[in-house]
DNA sequence: AACATATATGAAATATAATTCATATGAAGT
DNA sequence: ACTTCATATGAATTATATTTCATATATGTT
């Protein structure tokens, strides 16, 4: 096949609404519902994005009545995030591209 | 803006040709023409791929007479290419995406 | 079983990124 | 200063990913 596992989970990290998921979830786990008022992001696109980061288990589901509760798997995602503000801070500072 | 240093940074990652370059600088230092016989990648596909790369810190070059000579900031990426290995061994074994 | 609410899915439209190709630049040798 | 080799760059094309919108499914309620 033509993609592998980093294409697919980095793909995720490089997605700006991916990272607002991540972001949120980081601190509670939520509902599709809440994510949508929360993050302003409306529902399809929010579903969308949740299928893609659920599949490479990023984040996980579990159902709570009619609610999909999403939260995330931290044990990989975090470690990542820290090592690249770690990076941002000392490799990125003066760089053109940002802000 | 509207991208980030997250996005810049992990865009890199997902590509496999990227990938393959930073997994060809693991080993050693090269210039862009060892990197086309190796990779049996295009020059201009090359020099793109390694600019981008270049921009993110993620390689750096340095100059030897007519030659570039492309080396990898191993500080940031080992740790993470080495964290998703550990996540896909262990989230990943039968996903029905991969292969 | 009909309905409401919550979420997921598919396909078309759009946006973004990668590739290609022609050409530019830059260093070194003559 | 001209030529060659090594690499970079820009712009047009092509490929890929995201968004949107209409609709499907699943759960719980009456």
């Amino acid at each position: 096949m033509k993609y592998n596992t980093y294409h697919f989970f980095f793909r995720n990290l490089a997605n700006p609404i991916k990272i607002k998921i991540i972001s949120a979830l980081k601190e509670k786990q939520s509902s599709v519902n809440e994510l949508v008022n929360e993050l302003k992001i409306e529902q399809s696109k929010l579903s969308h994005a949740l299928a893609s980061l659920r599949c490479c288990n990023i984040v996980e589901v579990k159902q709570k009545g009619k609610q999909r509760i999403y939260f995330l798997n931290k044990e990989t995602i975090l470690p990542i995030l820290k090592i690249i503000d770690k990076h941002e801070n000392k490799f990125c500072k003066n760089c053109p591209m940002r802000k």
